[in-house]
DNA sequence: AGTTTTGATGCAACATTGTAGCATTTGAAA
DNA sequence: TTTCAAATGCTACAATGTTGCATCAAAACT
């Protein structure tokens, strides 16, 4: 349930916590699906695909439908609540903006098709743009072997 | 298997300009749809989808069947001709690999999903990794709008 | 609390992008 | 020329999204 908005003086771009109010503060109706999709994305660990967050949400015990999860994140996407990364294979992957500007470049293992955070290296490069265009953001992925998969002489996939 | 040394004095890593020099140097056999598909890649401004690949040929007049094409462009991958990007968007984008090891930035239009690249801008940041992590390359893509699409206060999809 | 409005959902059907298996063709080595 | 693996061209299928539309329900309005 959202909390009555007399009672909580959040402006819409603070940082909020729970889904519900992440939801109500853009406008959108509070539904079981946005609520667990959110939570989901804000639980992992890594960024999500739309199959795992379907996975998330069954565990939950949410049914769902495919399209309509495809639905809820876009409209996380479209409201700046998550946004998308093309870190390698063909499926988007989905991950819930924290406070602020501040974007971290992802690492994708070409071995296990993992796809991780890296808080502590900055994807913010603004450089020299040739005339006419505009600079929204930049999206930087490393690409290599995760510590799990190690890279055991194997040669990889160029995936 | 690689091609016999002994009657091709061309190193395998040597930047070979012609596309049968390209092909006959990685030990494949040189078709009339992998010269194509290579001489569609040098000729092209920008990185090629597969299907921008396909209309190149068909102009060319050269049949060709979508699988074959695909493999095609993997082989060419495989063998560190060409490279995939994963700019946006779910179709990969390939790139014919020029001389040595200059990796640059490509730039995704969100407007018109143009792919351009940034032979300026490198794309070589090697950040450190976590205990365990190896590093094959780094891939940096901006998003924003083109010269050609402005951004002419339209809300941009964040596709 | 009941009614209304319209955003959100669920379903079916379709589109796009990429793979797998296998019979046939063909480049190039012998 | 002959030979044979590498490439090709089907057909089928898998994975990932999208569109249209009828239905449901969140929350605004009596």
């Amino acid at each position: 349930m959202p909390a009555p908005a007399s009672s909580s003086p959040v402006p819409a771009d603070f940082p909020a916590t729970t889904a519900s109010a992440l939801i109500a503060a853009h406008g959108g109706r509070v539904t079981r699906t946005r609520v667990a999709v959110i939570e989901a994305l804000q639980g992992a660990a890594h960024p999500l695909s739309h199959d795992e967050v379907g996975v998330a949400l069954t565990d939950a015990g949410i049914a769902h439908d495919r399209v309509t999860l495809y639905r809820a994140l876009e409209w996380l996407v479209d409201k700046d609540i998550a946004q998308r990364i093309a870190a390698s294979e063909r499926a988007w992957r989905f991950e819930i903006r924290r406070g602020g500007e501040h974007r971290h470049a992802h690492f994708h293992c070409d071995r296990c098709g993992q796809v991780l955070c890296l808080e502590d290296v900055p994807s913010d490069s603004k450089p020299a743009l040739p005339a006419g265009f505009e600079l929204d953001r930049s999206e930087l992925v490393l690409h290599g072997a995760c510590a799990d998969c190690g890279r055991r002489g194997l040669k990889m996939e160029a995936r």
